[in-house]
DNA sequence: ACAAGTACTTACCTAAAAGTATGTATCATG
DNA sequence: CATGATACATACTTTTAGGTAAGTACTTGT
């Protein structure tokens, strides 16, 4: 029975690496599967949550709203919800989240350079 | 027992986002825990194994050499073995691993800005 | 009474990423 | 003949990101 301390090790680097390497700081905040997709719809303007499900087809309900409510803990994106019914919620960029687009400009240059699908 | 075809759908919307989104592109290139910090090395000149060990101490030497082929599978690292005993191993960047510093440069600076540790 | 519409929520599951522990090849040197 | 030095390799294990399936809340319209 191997003693195995895998965990704190995963965590221990993971912080690590998040609080030491800035690169991978954005990434954590902007570099899952769907963040980029989500925050590429913010760039054109505020939406509500259903333009983003059909702007993005491929994503489930689940793991968009996971999406938003991680992007929202990390300020890159505002939550504005209409007390009516049926709900109204709306979602747009923050200052930071506008401050993606010269980073996301300098990857998808990169990307276009070297993807030769 | 429900019928899981998760892997499938895991799996496409995988390459779906890595082929239709160039922040994905590179982030799957670039973004994994310790591609970084090899990068960081790299960029001030040709490092053998033994110096990225060194210079990364939180690194196992399993993540390391898995990290090494794969930078080196996309084509961002360059690997020269000497035919000596003991092993000589010289990695380097790129011309594509070269043109990520100004991606990382916007990257860092972002972190910079908005990381209030 | 019930369906429609919108934005979620939750319990459960799998595959991929990361880590552990240990072993390998080769030759020079003491 | 065993040890050191260097750069890996491999079998196994855990954590986590992502996915499935199904349900909830609230009100208006029929």
């Amino acid at each position: 029975m191997a003693n195995f301390k895998e965990n704190s090790t995963n965590q221990f680097n993971k912080r690590l690496v998040t609080t030491k390497c800035p690169v991978t700081f954005i990434v954590n905040k902007m570099g899952n599967r769907w963040k980029p997709l989500v925050i590429r719809e913010l760039f054109s303007g505020t939406k509500r949550y259903g333009e983003l499900k059909k702007a993005i087809p491929a994503v489930t309900e689940k793991m968009l709203i996971q999406t938003l409510k991680e992007l929202e803990a990390d300020g890159i994106i505002n939550r504005k919800a209409m007390p009516v019914v049926p709900p109204h919620v709306e979602y747009s960029l923050t200052v930071s989240g506008k401050d993606l687009e010269p980073v996301i400009n300098e990857m998808v240059k990169w990307s276009l350079k070297y993807n030769t699908h």
